[in-house]
DNA sequence: AGTTTATTTCAGTAGTCATCGAAATAATTC
DNA sequence: GAATTATTTCGATGACTACTGAAATAAACT
């Protein structure tokens, strides 16, 4: 990931609404979720949540596909990754010692079905 | 880490100055860099500098101490690795499949913690 | 076709932010 | 104690951002 990219997710994520949108799609997986159901869950106006998708997804966080007359947005794992791995790059010159990193740490995971994306 | 930090550290980092200083910070390690090679690495004007260094402190993503007349400043790894467990809380469900990290490359991994709710 | 549901577009506005120049503070050296 | 070096504070300015309300598009249902 290059220093644009970055900093343009960074940008994105860093206001409260966007915040929340990503997270709840972080949770809700590969499978996303119509904007409707996101409006829902975080009481934001419809019309500021569609400006708030736009702008993550013009940061590469998102994508989005149609589904009838819903709109299915989902967050961009490949690009989160980056976006972390662009924080730590080069990290304490390569003494990792200080910087134990906690991602996406699942204990047991009991049968991962596969999903096509994008 | 709970949501207005989270909130703080990204809109810190979602600046190119700020950005370039902190993972210029995250390269020199725990000891850290004076504000003027700071600047002079990146040719930031000094109270620009200031001014960013500010809002990254303000943010919790550096420490400052005094040496002489020398203002150095330091990478804080917890707040790093923190905000990275923020983003990728119960990230797919549990089904981490999709989310290979690529973090720092840690020797071991730490026990996984019970997450905070907002 | 007309209605309902789902989402987006547009225009206006208030608030926040980054940068600059000049001056101030702090510690060191002569 | 005056000069020098390192960094910070202050005040002003132009630019960007998020939110609101009203209208528009898109698909499904009658």
């Amino acid at each position: 990931m290059k220093k644009p990219a970055a900093l343009a997710a960074l940008a994105a994520l860093a206001q409260e609404n966007r915040l929340d949108v990503f997270r709840l799609l972080v949770e809700a997986g590969p499978d996303g979720l119509p904007a409707g159901s996101v409006a829902g869950a975080l009481k934001v106006a419809p019309n500021t949540l569609t400006f708030h998708l736009d702008r993550l997804r013009e940061a590469g966080l998102v994508t989005v596909r149609r589904d009838g007359r819903q709109m299915i947005y989902a967050a961009r794992f490949d690009r989160m990754n980056a976006l972390i791995g662009y924080l730590t790059e080069n990290c304490c010159q390569g003494r990792a010692a200080q910087c134990a990193p906690a991602v996406c740490k699942p204990s047991e995971l009991p049968a991962p079905r596969q999903k096509e994306h994008v």
